[in-house]
DNA sequence: CGCTTCCTGACT
DNA sequence: AGTCAGGAAGCG
């Protein structure tokens, strides 16, 4: 459920509780999410007696950093949750509870996760046990050093994969999801069906823009929660407010008016304005030359 | 490259 | 009963 903005909200809302804290010890109430070839009682014996150092992201991992050189990586998927407790609740008052760890001030730290298909692992020194999502990400979504323009391009090239199954690759760009890019694409004025390799670099250098400026605005409003999301205090986040196109079918695109749409694309439900995000390029060919204003009422976001 | 699967709950 | 859900591995 989390992208990238949430669980850099989850970051920051959950460092300041555990960053020099200790764990006392850990209850594995439900160890089905345990995966990674740690098996559950050697995570939670390993985890007991360690320091939290620093809570960095990659992707939408979350890496705890610990003494000895270990680090406790969650990745909540669709439906986890983390939630820190000043004062925790009894184990069987937290519904779809998997993971409690006990911290040496008296607070604790829950998973949560409805559908269990988060993952919880322990990473050793050596990083041999780093899973393999984790090891083949690409660059992060808000690193313009490594994920640049020209980078894009090079992904894209010769491409034949929807940009929106592109884009949701986390091997190509990581951190974004189902919101986040139909958001992106909207921005930039780019239907979710056009095949990767046939965008041009104007329109690259575009969507690179809006990525970088709906993830910003993502962070800034602490992350979309029109359901589950919390951040680890509980909090919801209010960037449902400026969403464009996701969660707004048949509500006028805020642009131009026009009925937002939904479809499937990617294997995944998708909205998109029909008339701000036309398809523009049919099989390599450009299909409305002169006609239209092909400007686009969206314009052009943070194309700078 | 795209579809299915994992899992459980909410909604139509 | 059927569909869908913010993710991503795995299969054909």
């Amino acid at each position: 459920m989390p992208e990238l903005p949430e669980v850099e909200t989850i970051r920051r809302t959950l460092a300041p509780h555990l960053v020099g804290r200790t764990v006392r010890h850990v209850d594995l109430v439900d160890g089905t999410l345990v995966q990674g070839g740690v098996l559950p009682a050697g995570l939670t014996g390993a985890l007991a007696g360690r320091t939290a150092l620093a809570v960095d992201r990659r992707g939408k991992y979350l890496l705890i950093r610990l003494t000895g050189g270990f680090t406790w990586m969650i990745h909540l998927r669709m439906s986890g949750r983390l939630s820190w407790q000043a004062r925790p609740a009894a184990l069987s008052e937290v519904r779809f509870l998997r993971l409690r760890a006990y911290l040496d001030d008296g607070s604790a730290l829950d998973v949560v996760d409805m559908r269990r298909l988060g993952m919880v692992c322990l990473i050793g020194p050596g990083e041999e046990g780093a899973p393999q999502g984790l090891r083949d990400l690409g660059p992060e979504a808000l690193d313009s050093e490594a994920f640049s323009v020209a980078y894009l391009v090079a992904r894209m090239h010769g491409r034949d994969v929807t940009i929106k199954g592109l884009l949701l690759d986390q091997h190509v760009v990581a951190g974004l999801g189902n919101i986040y890019v139909d958001e992106s694409l909207h921005r930039a004025g780019i239907h979710p069906g056009r095949r990767a390799g046939s965008l041009t670099r104007v329109e690259v250098r575009r969507l690179h823009g809006a990525i970088r400026a709906v993830l910003l605005d993502g962070i800034e409003h602490l992350g979309v929660s029109f359901s589950l999301y919390r951040d680890a205090e509980g909090n919801r986040g209010f960037m449902s407010d400026y969403l464009r196109v996701y969660g707004r079918a048949g509500a006028p695109c805020q642009t131009c008016g026009t009925p937002v749409e939904r479809t499937r694309i990617a294997g995944r439900g998708t909205a998109f304005c029909p008339r701000c995000q036309r398809p523009g390029l049919v099989r390599g060919v450009r299909a409305r030359p002169g006609g239209t204003k092909l400007r686009g009422a969206a314009g052009p976001e943070g194309a700078s």
